[in-house]
DNA sequence: CTCCAATTTCTTGTATCCAAAACCGGCTCT
DNA sequence: AGAGCCGGTTTTGGATACAAGAAATTGGAG
């Protein structure tokens, strides 16, 4: 209790801690927001943990209302699960739940890469190919899942439909901490057991930008589906990843 | 001021109000968001109708705190637009956005009754089916409303797709303002000028009906999908109601 | 009369404080 | 010994208080 007065910290507090970038006079639930979701998306807060608000006010210097406008905030993306007067928990997914959002992703991604592919600019098409490249060569899973995931938003970027875009993005982010155990394990693997899952999906980004680069829209969802169904079912094949 | 010392309400506050149905230990946070859902959806709060915290949380005997909890879920709902140091408003659709809504429903919605249709129960498709007729025979565009949206939400229920449904609901949510507009001018309009919109959209029904009477999934979807799809276009005919 | 500006008012964002529910430990009773 | 109960502790939900930013209004100048 005691301890309470030293977490007495006033409002401008300037005290030097590279937490969030807090810009101009953008509200501290955003900079909470922004802090906890990168903190679950790292994986720094890996699926189950219990977050407790006044422990997050004080990483972040402030009251425990910023942070439990960012905790419904985040509940509303997926990310975390929030229980009346038990607490909050990063999320986790089982196995139907997540093969549910894939289920929908199926339907909307194609959506969202027809609409885009017959607006890509030239440049931004070069920095899909420069992307895919990087991915190909990349062997560190974490940076894998960086630039997959940047490859494949990019490429749904040009299409006029925020909110859909939004959706994708919140998608991504609910199952980014699985992607980053399966393919951790992918690439421990990789030397001896299971060759062929990546060079899979390096295909399948060859096929996609092929038909963004013919600005072929029907063709690049047919290609975009495929490429999710497989990963769904790889999904399927592996639910152990689940049950832990 | 001195007029704020009036609204210090205790926590026990048994106020004689039929505001929101309060059960047991809910939070008051979600009472303020379905009673404010329902204000929006019931059209009580009209679109770009400012919200003013203070005042709903007077209206509920509440403070701020629950209020602004409820502001930002509903703004995830897409109901309200929340602009930081600004305020609250109900959300108003554009052309566009609306639009885009409908793109989406359009793959999602096909989607959760393909998977509903093989796994509604013969009391379900009773119900249905007597939706149907009651649309048929009702007149006043408020219940057509409400029954036209039973009845379709009633027909996913069956889909194995918890997070589905609830984005599908949020759709409708979204437009129903807007629906109601729409419907209320066709229902004064029916007389004289167009009497082709309802019973084509009456024709549809029966068409879904029948095809999840005859549990035939890929029927259904493709009804569906041209059911939203000719909604959409009716929509793009209609772009006045946008402009006001 | 209209337009700009400074002040006033209002509203939001956040800190602090309080009550009550959930958790945790030991204790008792069978 | 195990299960249930009871008190203290922790943690959340909510109320109130206050500071700072936006909106509105009034006063003045052109």
């Amino acid at each position: 209790m005691a301890v309470m007065s030293i977490s007495r910290q006033h409002p401008e507090t300037p005290a030097a801690d590279g937490d969030p970038a807090r810009l101009d006079g953008e509200p501290l639930s955003q900079v909470a927001t922004r802090y906890l979701r990168e903190a679950i998306l790292e994986g720094r807060l890996g699926a189950g943990v219990r977050i407790r608000q006044e422990a997050v006010a004080r990483e972040l210097g402030t009251s425990r209302i910023p942070v439990r406008e960012a905790l419904q905030q985040l509940e509303n993306e997926g990310l975390i699960s929030l229980s009346p007067r038990i607490g909050a928990r990063v999320a986790r997914l089982d196995f139907e739940e997540s093969a549910e959002l894939y289920r929908i992703r199926e339907e909307l991604e194609p959506l969202a890469i027809a609409e885009s592919a017959t607006r890509l600019t030239d440049a931004a098409l070069g920095q899909l190919r420069e992307l895919m490249l990087q991915i190909e060569r990349s062997d560190d899973p974490a940076l894998w899942l960086l630039l997959d995931r940047r490859f494949h938003l990019a490429s749904y970027a040009a299409a006029p439909m925020p909110r859909l875009l939004k959706m994708i993005e919140g998608f991504w982010n609910s199952t980014q901490q699985y992607r980053r155990i399966y393919y951790g394990r992918v690439a421990r693997e990789r030397e001896d057991a299971s060759p062929q899952e990546l060079p899979m999906t390096h295909l399948d980004h060859r096929l996609l930008l092929d038909a963004l680069e013919r600005r072929d829209a029907v063709d690049a969802g047919c290609v975009l589906r495929t490429h999710i169904r497989r990963t769904r079912l790889a999904l399927a094949r592996n639910q152990e990843l689940f049950t832990q």
